[in-house]
DNA sequence: TCTTATACATCGGAAACCGAGGTATAGGAC
DNA sequence: GTCCTATACCTCGGTTTCCGATGTATAAGA
């Protein structure tokens, strides 16, 4: 289950730790969603490929166990957006959620 | 700023208070929310007329001020999807959070 | 009378997501 | 040695959701 417009962010914040390669963010994020964020490959390779685009994040190649794979790092840019991001998630979500709670 | 795919669960909230009309419901829903949530016509309207579709909400004519008002209320079906929509909810946002604020 | 707020609606376009499919390689099972 | 599975990347078409623009109509107030 996803939530959309969330994933952007969500690669950002992951790269924002250590440079990574597509597939295994997509695994992090699953992973420490505990299972229930879990957006597949037609959604993040498209995703990845924009926010290298908008200039968030630039990517590299490199091999691991003698297998190619193209890593992405994060950009001062993509920091920058992360940043609002996060404030903007926090400001939403806190509204949806105290509608639904009735405070 | 909305989150996509939040709108039919805010409506439902609402309706389970009282039965209301449309432009007022999405009024409602950007005053509780301190006008961060700001849902427009263009998407308010469709949202509505699926969830009518849908079994979740039922119409019915009314009148204010000698005006003609398309009123809805919720329906028994829309009270079981609400109340799955806001565990969703809660779910899918705590794990973003948790990874935002790198729990 | 004119403007503004209310109230409903539709249409076209953009964005995000998914499922399905394709390619390729490494490692283990048999 | 061959087959299967997991890893790793990618694209395409379709669906859903949203927004902006536009249209209609009425009530209230300037």
């Amino acid at each position: 289950m996803n939530i959309k417009g969330t994933l952007p962010t969500l690669i950002l914040e992951m790269l924002d730790r250590e440079p990574n390669h597509g597939y295994r963010i997509a695994l992090q994020i699953k992973a420490r969603s505990k299972g229930v964020l879990d957006f597949k490959e037609g959604t993040l390779y498209p995703a990845l490929h924009k926010l290298e685009n908008e200039g968030f994040i630039e990517s590299y190649e490199g091999a691991e166990n003698g297998r190619k794979r193209r890593y992405y790092r994060i950009t001062e840019s993509g920091r920058g957006a992360l940043v609002k991001n996060r404030e903007e998630w926090k400001e939403v979500s806190r509204a949806v959620t105290m509608i639904l709670e009735g405070a």
